[in-house]
DNA sequence: CCAATAGTTAGGTATTGACCTAACTATTTC
DNA sequence: GAAATAGTTAGGTCAATACCTAACTATTGG
């Protein structure tokens, strides 16, 4: 019986990246790296209506990249460092694997081409 | 008039970050770092409809992480290296200036802290 | 050459994602 | 306390995802 690859607790990383693949979701990220921002000041640069830019706000919020708090009538929302390095273990992991592994082949590769001479 | 915020190219980025997003698809990248493989050889450690699975190799392949090429009736996945480049790249990018902010944050505390005394 | 193997195509279903409008609630501000 | 402001909730559309089964097309090994 094949062992469904142990998924160990994949759910945070799967929120994280998928997060990160609307582009909406990425600017809203990179424009907190200036400061803090309320709902509309996040949502001014964006043709889009409101309750569909919160929801992206609210996917944010889920996948742990950032956080909000309501004083008065306003939500103010700020990043939220953990979980970024999560996505980041995982690339950065991977691609040390990567290059080890394209670096092998290259070896077989010009291993190849010396076996032709 | 509110620029719609540049989207430069985000289209591969994002293509990036969705195929990153389910967990068989970042199984199958890990396999690939040990060797390329075959469709079947990456199929059998999971319980899904082979033709279910295709479908997230196309994914894969789409995204630019992986490329295959067929030599009869076997068809061979292996992983191409540029395009987790740019995830990668976004990503620590704005690692950086999370922590940049994050330390900003910390000085602004503190002097506050400072200034109750 | 025919049976097994490796992968593909067609087509169906159920869920989720990304958007919308309209109507609402809670807080200021005048 | 009435009007403006900030955000929220409800509910609807349309396309894309993630799965499935069934039937098909190479290729290859005996």
């Amino acid at each position: 019986m094949p062992t469904p690859p142990a998924t160990s607790d994949a759910r945070p990383v799967d929120d994280v990246f998928r997060a990160l693949s609307d582009p909406t979701r990425r600017h809203v990220l990179e424009r907190l790296c200036r400061s803090p921002a309320s709902v509309s000041e996040l949502a001014e640069p964006f043709e889009m209506a409101l309750p569909s830019f919160l929801q992206h706000l609210r996917i944010l919020e889920e996948s742990g990249l950032v956080k909000s708090h309501k004083t008065g009538r306003v939500r103010t929302y700020e990043l939220s460092p953990k979980r970024l390095k999560l996505a980041e273990d995982w690339l950065s992991r991977q691609r040390s694997l990567w290059e080890r592994r394209l670096d092998q082949l290259d070896a077989y590769l010009l291993d190849m081409k010396e076996k032709d001479k």
